[in-house]
DNA sequence: TTCCTGGGAC
DNA sequence: GTCCCAGGAA
C-alpha cells in the first residue's frame, strides 16, 4: 500500500462522518444513497435517503412502485431523471438479474442511471472491488496535490485523472480508500475555503506550495444559459386547483404543474387575467426561468386534473410552483 | 467522441 | 456566482 493511500485511510477512520449507508454492505441501500448523492450534498440528501428506505424495504418493493409515487418522493431534490431511472433500474434488477442486486461494476453499469462513478462506488463499497471512484471531490483533491491543470471536463482530463486515481487506490481496502478520498474533498479539500492548514498532505501538495489551490481544478467549458418566460395560471374551483402533467421530455419531465403559457418576452400573454404579486427568477443549470402567476376564472373545459388543495402535496410538483402554492396562501 | 441537457442549495 | 454525474443526441 502506498503512502498516499495509507495516510488517507488513516485520516478517514479518525474523521469520517457517521452516515447510514456507511454501515451496510447491502448494494440496494448503497445504490440508493449513491443515486441520491449524485449532484447533491449529504445534508440535503439524508432525509430523502430515510424517506426511500422507509417506503421501500427492497428492490422488489421499489420495482412495483408507480413513477408518480417515486417522483413525488423525489420532489425537491432536482434532476428528476435520477428518480425515474431509479425505478427503471429496480425493474431491470427484477427482470434481468432475478431480483438480486448486482455487486460488480460491469453489471452495475448496465442499470439505468449508473455510470462510471456510481458503478465504481457501489462495487467497491458493497464488494471491495478495486476500482477508483472519480467524482468532483477526487478531481479537486488530485488536481491540487499533484498540480494537474488538464481540464476535468474533457475526454483527456477524465482519462488522466481516472488513470491516476486507479494507480493510487489501495489493494487492501479499496472501499475505505474510495470513501476517504471523497470525504477528504467534501470536508477538508473543499472548493471554497479549503482547510489547508489542517491538511495531512500540505507538505506534499503542489498546489498549496505554489499558491495554486484556488485555480485548481480547471474547467474548460463555460455554460451558456437560455432565458425563458413562464406564465402560470392558478385556477381554483370549489377548493380544487387545476394541475396538468408535463411532457416526458425536457425540464420537470412527467411532473405536475399549473397550466403554463410560455412567451419569449416578459409581457403577459393574458389580456384579462389578474397577475398575482408573486414572481420569481428560478435558476436551473442551463436556464433562467422568469415565472409569473395569474388568477384565472373557473373554467371547467380546461384539460387537466382537479386536485383538492390539501392533496396537492401527493403530486410531484416543480420546486418553483411548490414554493408559490405553499407560501402565497400562508 | 463530443456536446447538450437536466434542479436545487449555498 | 459556485458546487454536485449521467443519458442521449449530434
Amino acid at each position: 500500500m502506498n503512502n498516499f493511500s495509507t495516510k488517507l485511510i488513516n485520516w478517514y477512520h479518525n474523521h469520517k462522518r457517521d452516515l447510514p449507508w456507511r454501515n451496510t454492505r447491502d448494494p440496494f441501500k448503497i445504490w440508493l444513497s449513491e443515486i441520491i448523492l449524485q449532484q447533491t450534498r449529504v445534508d440535503q440528501g439524508l432525509s430523502y435517503y430515510h424517506k426511500f428506505i422507509d417506503r421501500f424495504s427492497s428492490v422488489k418493493d421499489l420495482a412495483k412502485a408507480s413513477e408518480d409515487e417515486v417522483l413525488s418522493l423525489w420532489q425537491g431534490l432536482g434532476y428528476y431523471s435520477r428518480g425515474r431511472n431509479l425505478r427503471k433500474a429496480a425493474i431491470q434488477v427484477m427482470e434481468e438479474f432475478n431480483g438480486v442486486f448486482p455487486k460488480d461494476s460491469v453489471n452495475l453499469k448496465k442499470l439505468k442511471g449508473i455510470g462510471d462513478y456510481s458503478s465504481a462506488a457501489i462495487s467497491s463499497f458493497s464488494n471491495d472491488e478495486k476500482i477508483a471512484v472519480v467524482d468532483g471531490n477526487v478531481y479537486r483533491v488530485l488536481s491540487r496535490i499533484f498540480n494537474i491543470s488538464t481540464p476535468i471536463d474533457t475526454g483527456q482530463g477524465k482519462k488522466e485523472f481516472n488513470t491516476l486515481a486507479n494507480a493510487l487506490i489501495s489493494s487492501i481496502d479499496p472501499a475505505s480508500h474510495n470513501q476517504a478520498i471523497m470525504e477528504y474533498g467534501a470536508t477538508v479539500c473543499t472548493p471554497k475555503k479549503p482547510l489547508c492548514n489542517n491538511c495531512i498532505f500540505s507538505d506534499q501538495c503542489e498546489a498549496f506550495n505554489n499558491n495554486l489551490v484556488y485555480s485548481l481544478p480547471v474547467k474548460s467549458k463555460k455554460i451558456k444559459k437560455s432565458t425563458r418566460h413562464f406564465h402560470f395560471e392558478f385556477i381554483l374551483k370549489e377548493n380544487k386547483v387545476l394541475l396538468q402533467k408535463r411532457d416526458e421530455k425536457g425540464i420537470w419531465a412527467n411532473m405536475f404543474q399549473l397550466p403554463l403559457t410560455e412567451t419569449t418576452s416578459d409581457q403577459s400573454p393574458f389580456s384579462e387575467k389578474i397577475e398575482l404579486n408573486w414572481q420569481c427568477k428560478h435558476v436551473l443549470s442551463h436556464q433562467n426561468l422568469f415565472c409569473k402567476f395569474y388568477i384565472s376564472n373557473d373554467n371547467s373545459s380546461r384539460e387537466g386534473i382537479w386536485i383538492e388543495l390539501n392533496q396537492v402535496e401527493k403530486y410531484a410538483i416543480p420546486k418553483v410552483i411548490d414554493n408559490f402554492l405553499s407560501q402565497y396562501f400562508q
